[in-house]
DNA sequence: GCTACACTATGACGAGTGTTATAACCAAGA
DNA sequence: TCTTGGTTATAACACTCGTCATAGTGTAGC
């Protein structure tokens, strides 16, 4: 049972998080994300019969597992390695699209939830971030720091990126990225056992 | 020249921050923010000429204003006396809404942008963010710390509370936030000359 | 051949959007 | 008293939204 997914498929999901990434969730309809892919409006439905709320939790799904596939390749040569990988993808966003694209993750957590059923899409948001910081906490634990000071350094480390790409949008300029960056690079070379 | 301002007015610029905080910039309507202020909707076009983008940079800027006079008496204590209110105020924000409200700041800086003149909105997170990063690097410096150290700090500092913010909405937990403020506690406690 | 089914094409639905225009109100000043 | 100008009331504009229904297409298996 080989589950084949249809390029279309794909490309509407990949789509979706580039969109929702640029202009937030509410600001992406699914006609743009439709021709955005080249598919037709009504291919939308056939492949998303929950309408755009499953599309929008499974394009911050996509946008986590890519991010997360990366974070565990560079982890491994150690958790310093993985901070300067995860700050540098998300300044290469930023540089890269002149500073209108951001975390699609960070967007759907911010904008409107609790009216009904899109509190779907919180919810993966919420798993990618708390991925993120496992994958952080464990390569930190592995390395000789106490579990619970891990999983402080993972979480600061996750929160710093996310609000620092946000500032960085507005202001236009990579600066908060880069303070942070240098701020969390010392704090974890101080502290990780080599 | 007192320039009064009718209660009207305030109360419009007030809702907005409420409701662009909670849900977003693009899910804000007019309609809604004059409802939610008791005013008809001909009257917001009369004291906001410029449309919603007018009503949204304003809102920011009242949301960044209220939030600085705080950090400012605050950090009159010491910079890790203002750091504690900074992160008490969302936490509090977070619990008392059910996690339904973030910062309005935030918002703004994550959605669309770009398109034309809504790039004013940004302009005014990009001034907040800004505002608040002079105040905390100000407060470090006055503490012995370093120019250039005081200012990776201080950015560390709003980054990471957006940042936990957002996460905390999504997780639906004071856990991030938490978490973040233990590590930026010992951090600053362990630099800043007492 | 022909049936079955994944996919496309097209169009409509009700609702909500930002914005503008125009007429009515109603306080204070001459 | 009349007039002015800040404020409201009401309705309409052109548009987009998410969603659904329905008819049409293709191609793969029998």
């Amino acid at each position: 049972m080989t589950e084949l997914t249809p390029p279309s498929r794909q490309q509407l999901v990949a789509g979706a998080a580039d969109m929702i990434r640029r202009r937030g969730l509410n600001a992406t309809s699914i006609r743009e994300i439709a021709k955005h892919a080249g598919t037709p409006l009504g291919s939308t439905y056939h492949y998303f019969p929950g309408g755009k709320q499953q599309l929008a939790t499974e394009a911050v799904r996509f946008a986590g597992d890519t991010v997360a596939r990366m974070l565990d390749k560079k982890l491994r040569a150690g958790p310093v390695d993985g901070l300067r990988a995860f700050l540098a993808l998300w300044r290469d966003i930023l540089t890269s699209t002149g500073f209108q694209a951001g975390c699609p993750v960070l967007a759907v957590s911010v904008e409107e939830a609790a009216d009904d059923e899109r509190l779907a899409v919180l919810a993966a948001a919420a798993e990618v971030f708390s991925g993120w910081e496992t994958q952080l906490a464990e390569s930190l634990r592995q390395h000789g720091i106490e579990p619970a000071e891990a999983e402080q350094l993972a979480t600061l480390v996750v929160a710093a990126a996310e609000g620092a790409v946000a500032m960085c949008r507005a202001q236009r300029t990579t600066r908060a990225l880069d303070r942070v960056a240098a701020q969390l690079e010392s704090l974890l070379a101080s502290t990780v056992d080599r």
